[in-house]
DNA sequence: TCGATAATTAATGAATTCATAACGGGTTGC
DNA sequence: GCAACCCGTTATGAATTCATTAATTATCGA
């Protein structure tokens, strides 16, 4: 399942054109299993875990729209067919299917390769998923992918600078930051000596998000020096 | 951005095919938008938000592989590439700049409408993988696929606007959207700058959608940054 | 072409957020 | 004590951002 070099898995009986489909993918980074006939087919798609299948719809054994149907039953990995059959019906039965592309042969094998190019990229695009990005410290939560802070469950509503003065804090959990540094990265660099601003939104977080304000737990102050956010 | 009638962009310069294509697919419930020309058809892709774009590579105007690149520069929108030019390397060309399917000239009606049925057939995966085919939040449901929206049951009619706003919100339920987020995947790229049209918009669905607009219970406002639907 | 629906402008008042001022509490060292 | 300093909190006007209504323009289907 790794983008780097994708399994595919080719259904084909006829072991010339296999083992130039093999051959010739190979040589582009694929990882290759193979199978002659649909039963095989389908276990292989079933145990090889493929990033993508290509089908020969001229099987022995079975109907290859069959085939589509066995694999689509649970799978949703991109096929695509390969056929001597140049009829339309049989393409347009083939596509309803489920499979996501149909070559007539003889094909370019160049095409084919962008074909599965068009394929993959179709489901490393499904397969985007969110990284989480979520910051946890007992009963506070900070998710900067979604920029959602709650505390013990209960979202809390942060102002702009509220949110980017947090988040510079938990960048460096433990960490001591200067007045100078924060200010710096939360108002800009012309704002350094209005270290005041910093006292008035602390208090602010402080309200927020800590439990007993007067006795911070997690945004302590370093006296004369900065803050700190306390793990 | 309906499934039950589907928003085609033909970009083709040929008028009979053009009208070809109007008619049989506007006979499949599909709704057409067509454009003469690489540019307009650029303009077209933005203005229509379509589900489907049909595009002939030998426009006048443009190379077909540049009007490609304009489209994916912000949509992920499917293209299908019609093309009478039959040479191997045209067809890696458009696959590889983004396209995602390619019919040489003349090609069967009904192929082309089973390919377009996997075009779609893909994008609404996409679509669904992470949400459900129908988003329920309270008394609030959202079936994507019909595109239909109740609220405590009553069918709730959204203009296509609306609705499409209501969608990219609750793609990411929780997560806070910034206002260009919004407009860019709502009105398109060119709208950036708007922050006012949203207002209107979010307006009229609370409207529509909350129990008591002024303290609306989904649709959150972040002030100075965007929007966000709570679940 | 017309009529209905929707999108875009324009305009206004409300709400939120920000910067700044002001005040009070605590600590330290003389 | 008490002065100097640093810190925390509250208050307030200004600026920004937001919500809403209404009027105008554009669009689509019949």
């Amino acid at each position: 399942m790794t983008t780097l070099t994708p399994v595919v898995v080719i259904i084909e009986d006829d072991p010339p054109i296999r083992r130039f489909l093999r051959t010739g993918l190979r040589t582009q980074d694929f990882t290759i299993y193979e199978a002659a006939t649909g039963k095989q087919g389908i276990i292989e798609a079933e145990v090889r875990k493929p990033d993508l299948i290509i089908l020969d719809l001229g099987l022995p054994d079975m109907d290859g729209v069959d085939v589509i149907n066995a694999i689509r039953a649970w799978s949703t990995v991109p096929i695509i067919i390969l056929s001597a059959r140049s009829n339309e019906q049989n393409k347009i039965d083939a596509l309803d299917a489920g499979a996501d592309d149909y070559l007539t042969k003889p094909f370019g094998f160049g095409e084919l390769l962008a074909r599965i190019r068009v394929a993959l990229r179709h489901s490393t695009q499904t397969g985007a998923a969110t990284n989480p990005e979520v910051f946890t410290n007992g009963d506070l939560t900070i998710d900067l992918h979604n920029r959602v802070v709650t505390i013990a469950g209960e979202d809390v509503h942060l102002t702009p600078i509220q949110y980017r003065l947090l988040t510079v804090l938990i960048k460096h959990p433990g960490k001591v930051l200067t007045h100078q540094q924060i200010l710096k990265e939360v108002w800009g660099p012309s704002y350094q000596e209005n270290a005041h601003y910093l006292r008035i939104y602390m208090s602010q977080l402080r309200q927020k998000l800590e439990a007993n304000p007067t006795q911070p737990k997690y945004l302590l102050t370093e006296s004369g020096v900065g803050y700190r956010f306390k793990a």
